[in-house]
Formats: C-alpha cells, sequence, structure tokens
DNA sequence: GATGAATGAGGATTCATTCAT
DNA sequence: AATGAATGAATCCTCATTCAT
C-alpha cells in the first residue's frame, strides 16, 4: 500500500519540481485533492481521479483501498502539515497572534486549495476532520483563555469570547482561500495571486493590531 | 422580517408550524433545501429529496423539470430574500455598518441552514450563485468605496482595502452559521442556539467598532 | 369512446378543411397518426401525441383507453379506406393493373404517410396488420392467380410467380411513399409533390405494360 | 463472398459457427443488429441486448460508450460491406443490371436482417444513413443516366425516369427481405427460403429483361 | 503495478397509466 | 371532457469495486 513519506507534502503541484518522478500514489493524491478541493467527495468520481492521473480506475485501487480511504488520505495529508504549523507557532513562547497569521497564511499560500477541501469537508458533517482537529484546538485555546483570564494579552476580550475570536481568525484566513473564486469575481481581483495574499496578510495584521487593541502589540 | 408572501417562505423547517397545509412544490423545496444545505448538490439524490417528502421520485418532476431546476429553485428561494434584506438595510440613509450586521444576521437566524447551502455552491464554482451575487455586492460596495475615499466613515482603510474589509464580515457572519456544526464540536456550545446567535452578534458589533469605529480604539 | 364517424377518413391534415372543428378524437388520431409513421409505436410517446393537441397525457384516456388501442384505431383508420379502394378497383370487371395502381396512387396521395405508418407496423411484425391484410388480398390474388392459370392476362408468368408480382407492385408503390423522405434526399426530388407523384404512376404505367402487358412489348 | 476480415464479418447469427469463440463486441453487436432490426431503435433496449448476450447492461458500456453508438456500429458494420458489394457490382466494365441484382441479392441472402435494419433507419429520418449513402447513390447513378442519355442501354427509359428505376429496383430487392415475414405470412411462402430467394431472383432477372429490353441482352 | 472486463447498486429521468377534482 | 398530481416500471447510463490476466 506504499504509504507515501509523511514529509513530502505536494509541492509538485505548486512547486514545478520533478512532476514525471512523483511516485504515483502521491500522483494519485494530487489529483484527488484537486479535484475533491473543487468538487467535493460526493461530486468527485474514481473515474476522473483516475484519468487526472492518466490510470486506469482499476489501478488506483493497489494504492488506495477505497475511494473514501484516498480521501481521508487526501485530507491527512493536507491537515497534519498544517497542523503541524499552527502548534508550532502557538508553542512559540510570544504566542504572538501576528506570528501565528503569517504562519498559516505562508503555509496555505503553498496548498492554496486546502482549505476548500476542509470547507467541503466542514460543510458535509466533518466527522473526519473534527476528529484530526480536535488535538490541536484545545491547546491552541488553553493559552489565549488563560491569557484572558488574566487580561494580559488582551485586555477588551472577556474569555467567553475567545472562541469567537479565534472562529473569527478561522473564518477569515480560510475563508479568504476557499471563496477564492468567487470572491475573484465579485471584487474583481484574484486573492490567491502573490499581492492578493499579500494584501490579505497586512489586513489581517492590520485587523490584529486593532482587535487585541494595545499599541504595545504593534510591531515597529 | 421580510416574509413577502406566505406561501413562498419556508417557515416549515425551522418553526413545526402547519406542515401539512404546505403546498407539495413548497414541501419540496424545503426538503430539498435542507438536504442540499447538508449534502451538497452533488451528494444529494432526487430519491433522498422524494422521500424526504414521502413522495415519488417521479412525482417530483410534476413540479420541478429536474434536479439542477429545483437546486436553483431552492438557491433562488434562499439569496433572494437575504439580497433583499442587504439591499435594504444598505440603502437606509445611515449605512451604519452595525444595522447591517444586525439586520443579516437576524435574517440567518429565521434560515440558519441557507449559509451552508451557499457555501456549498460558493466552493464548488457558484456559477448560479454568482450570477444572483454581483448585482447587490455593487451597490454594497459602492458606498463603503466613496465613504473610505472621502475619508469620512473609516478615516484608516485605502479604498483597496475595502473589499476585504467587507469579505471578512462575510466570512464571519456566513462561517459562523456554514461552520456551525463543527464549530459546535470544537468549542462545546451551539452557534444556532439564541445565546449563541446573540453572542456573535454583539461580537460582530464590538469588531466592528475596532474595525470602521472611532478613531479612539485606533493606534496613536 | 366516441367512434369517430367512419368515413371521415382524416381531411385535415391534407385539405385545410375546418381544422378547429375536428373533433377531439380525431385531432387525436391526426397526431398520432402523423408521429406514429414519423417515429414508428415504440418512438412515440403519449406524452408527444397529447402534447401535439395541445391536450394533457391524461385527457388524452378520455377518448383511448391505451396507446396501444389509439395505435390501432390510427391503423384502423389509415388501411381500412385503402382496402376499400383496392377492392373496388380489383372488383371492377376489367381488372386493370393500371386502374389498380392508379387508384391506390390517388388515394396514397392524400394519405402520404400511411405508407410509413403501415411499414413501420410490417417491419415490427405487423400482426395487427396482417390480420387486417389477409381478408383483401385473397381476393386480390384470386383472380389474378385464375388469370395466370388460363394464360390470358400475363401470358409469361407462372403461376406461382404472380404473388411476386404483386409484392413488386406493393413495394414500388408504398416503397415510394414510405422511404420518400430518403428518396428525395438522394435523388434531390421530392417523390411526394404532385409532379413525383405524376412520374411514379407513369413510371408504374410504363413498367406495368412491360410486365404484364401486351406480349407485343416483349422481346421476341 | 467478400468477407473481408473474419472478425468483423458476423456469421454466427446465420450459422451456428463458433458462438462461443466470438469476441463479446462482435457478439453485443450481433445481437443488437438482430433487435434492431426486428424491433428498430426505439423499441429495442440496452437491457434486452444485454440480456441477449447473458451480459450486465453496465458492461455493455465497457464496449461501446452509448446505445446511439452501438447502433451506429451495427449500420455501419452491416451497411458498409454492403456498399462495396454494390461498388464492385457497378464498377465491373459489363454494368449488367442482373449481374448487380444477383450480387446484391447473394449478398443480402448473408445478412438477410439488414434489410429491415435499413428500413428502419430509412423511416426514422435516415441521417446517419443518408450520409453513408449518399457517396455511392452517385457512382451507382451515373453511369445509368449517362447510357440512358446515350440511348444504348436502355432505349426506352427517359434519362428523368432513370432515378425511379433505381428506386423500382430498391424497392423490390430491399422489400423482399425487409417486408419477408409479413410476405410469408400473406402469401404462405417464405421469401427468405433458398427457394424463396432463388425465385425473387430469377423474378428480378426476368423483369430485367423486360423492362430493360433487348431481347439482346438476355442470358441464355 | 497495470488493465480490460464484469457487475450490483444506484444515478436522473421518462413512461404509460390512474384517479380525484 | 379536461387536468394536476401521483406512481410503478422502465429508460439509459454511471458508480465504486472486483478479479483474472
Amino acid at each position: 500500500m506504499t504509504a507515501p513519506n509523511p514529509g513530502s507534502a505536494h509541492e509538485s503541484s505548486t512547486a514545478a519540481a520533478s512532476a514525471s518522478a512523483r511516485t504515483t500514489p502521491d500522483r494519485i493524491l494530487d489529483a484527488a485533492e484537486e479535484l475533491f478541493a473543487a468538487r467535493g467527495l460526493a461530486g468527485t468520481s474514481v473515474r476522473d481521479i483516475a484519468s487526472a492521473v492518466q490510470l486506469n480506475p482499476a489501478s488506483l485501487y493497489n494504492h488506495f483501498p477505497s475511494k473514501q480511504a484516498l480521501y481521508e488520505a487526501v485530507l491527512e495529508r493536507g491537515v497534519r502539515p498544517l497542523l503541524e504549523v499552527l502548534e508550532e507557532a502557538a508553542q512559540a513562547e510570544s504566542t504572538d497572534p501576528d506570528s501565528i497569521i503569517e504562519a498559516v497564511m505562508a503555509h496555505l499560500a503553498e496548498t492554496p486549495q486546502l482549505p476548500r477541501l476542509i470547507y467541503h469537508e466542514a460543510l458535509t458533517g466533518g466527522e473526519h476532520l473534527t476528529q484530526l482537529t480536535r488535538r490541536w484546538i484545545q491547546p491552541l485555546l488553553a493559552p489565549a483563555l488563560t491569557a484572558a483570564e488574566r487580561g494580559t494579552d488582551s485586555a477588551e476580550w472577556e474569555p467567553d469570547e475567545v472562541p469567537l475570536l479565534i472562529a473569527a481568525w478561522l473564518h477569515m484566513i480560510f475563508g479568504h482561500f476557499a471563496m477564492a473564486p468567487m470572491l475573484a469575481e465579485l471584487f474583481g481581483t484574484d486573492p490567491l495571486s502573490p499581492d492578493g495574499l499579500a494584501r490579505q496578510t497586512e489586513f489581517l495584521r492590520k485587523t490584529s493590531r486593532r482587535w487585541v487593541g494595545g499599541g504595545s502589540k504593534t510591531r515597529d
């Protein structure tokens, strides 16, 4: 079943790496990720994925035992590195919101369709996603809560507002990617272009400064 | 709360009202809305919808010519009143962001699955949605832009930041509803409960004030 | 069930008669004849027929108990007058082949789609058709056979060749109408135009003379 | 008798040959030809065809992309060799009508349901058929026309009668096969039996001699 | 590891027909 | 006499999956 090397992420779709040299499971994962992100699990057929890799549908079953398993593999391959980025940023002593935002934005910039995949999953129940997610939302939530209780970090936020705050960040960050096509058409600029990403990052920074208030936190 | 023609609204899904009195097309629309919102277009079968209304799949075609047409009818029935709410709130002389937020939140509170439907549509291309949306995003965008250019309303936002601001609001408002199941599980409280909605509305008011509100809150 | 007046034939499709005054069953029969002739029984849906008469499919069942019954009614309404023409022409004392040909051609010219209907029926088994047909083919065949045996009429034809001769005539006459669309496209002229019909009639007369005609015309 | 590539012919339906050795697509083509010839395209269901080959309907789609494509394949497989026979016979220097008749009769004797298939197609529009046919009707028509104009071949036929003449031959030849079931019942003898075929061939020869006149052309 | 062929289940939709109104 | 609504059966075709090669 050839477990793909966990660290590999999936550079081929973004970086112009040795595309032809990718291992077959990885090429399948890439194609599946793209299609699942674009159409969701139900809207994507095994045939679609197989033909995107120029493979017989039956061959796909040499690498993944089922469509569902492939889907979960795609999800894990995408979500796990993201969680690591989050944990890493959250564990830094400073716990500077800006650094988290920037880290996540930088990471997502390299897998821009991951948020769409996640949104699809979240919308349709997200059983698998919740499972993956729960074990990092607490570590992320806990320090913020204690900070709020101590009143140090974000003086003006009540502890019971912290979840809403975190949710808001998630909405703004993931929504920017997931809704990119529609936003592009509504506003006339591509949110996923380098410029669009930079502007959104800056916007989030600005927001961060205004929300968590204290001029003390401003950088520069 | 802008319930234009009583026959076209769809209270039955939320209120346990005169369910038996609903007309068949409306009952179909209700069931379809629920299923489309939960599983998306591709994930919902005509059979599912029909059996939810205790109807033969063939009978459904006496009321809607195709699954696609039914889907679009559901979308329109949901989106149009929302757009009217938006236009109405945006056209008020004050153009107070809070009033828009509150109006939208109040409206969505009555069709809490509409955002999920919209998100599904947006994620999978949103061709039909964009069409519906474009004609109100401009009226909504225009005043905000001129305000930004005049420097009156939101002194610190550049004109090209205004779309990001609007997008951020949309993400927070719609995301709150669309991701409700997952957020409920992550944070342990139901975002769609009266309390959850009130808290989110208050939260949005607060962020709104910090975003565009008095310069007093900003760094200086 | 309103049996249509037997003598009525169906002038409306050809003659520009009081089309609006036609009785509903007749209008149904007309539309059905046209569609059955064009697409066959299996290729024609009750809906097609109903909508051609601007009638609800259910209403059609007020006049004919089933699609099959309607089909048989169409067939009978078309075939019976044709048989009468044949019998009449065959019973004339002269029994001149030419007169039969001309009578049949003249009759078919007024119901030009009848042969297509008949061909469809014949190709798919023609159970109903055979039933209708058998009781006149004998009267038609008998005199020709006795003539052949007596050696008067067609000196050079063996009795067992007479059926082939009759069949050949049928092929040429009915084929001319039934295959009209294709012949029109192949040869560039419309077989059903007045000119086309006249030419075919003359052609049939000519072949008839060479076939059964005076020994004077034959080789020797 | 021009069996070009053994794999593409379809003897199995007539000869009880190595039925089990046929390739699956060929067995499908055979069954489809039989059913299409008997009931027409609209009257034949994919299920019927599949079950005639003892195959799951879905399996059929591994070999033909659609019912329509299968139909066209059947049509082509049947018509193309027939056209070749025609061209071959027409190109022979003699251009003896009798030789064409005999060649066609001999060919059709081996695919006796082909004419029914062609008739079905012709009756329902024959778009696909016309396309196949047009490119050989001209070569067939041209020499006959020039011969008629020169007055050599068929002294007594006007040039504008030639199309009718050709059509008559087609009607008599194809009609004999296509209408066989009905003729069998009407006349009591099977037109497709060896004897029936021989008699019809002889009848056509006789007709040919009488129609194109000159005793010089007679064989014997 | 790849593939062509096979398949049961299910996809949307159309069919002829019925029935209450 | 006409119709809207309902329905079981059938339509063509796609689905994910299996298996022999």
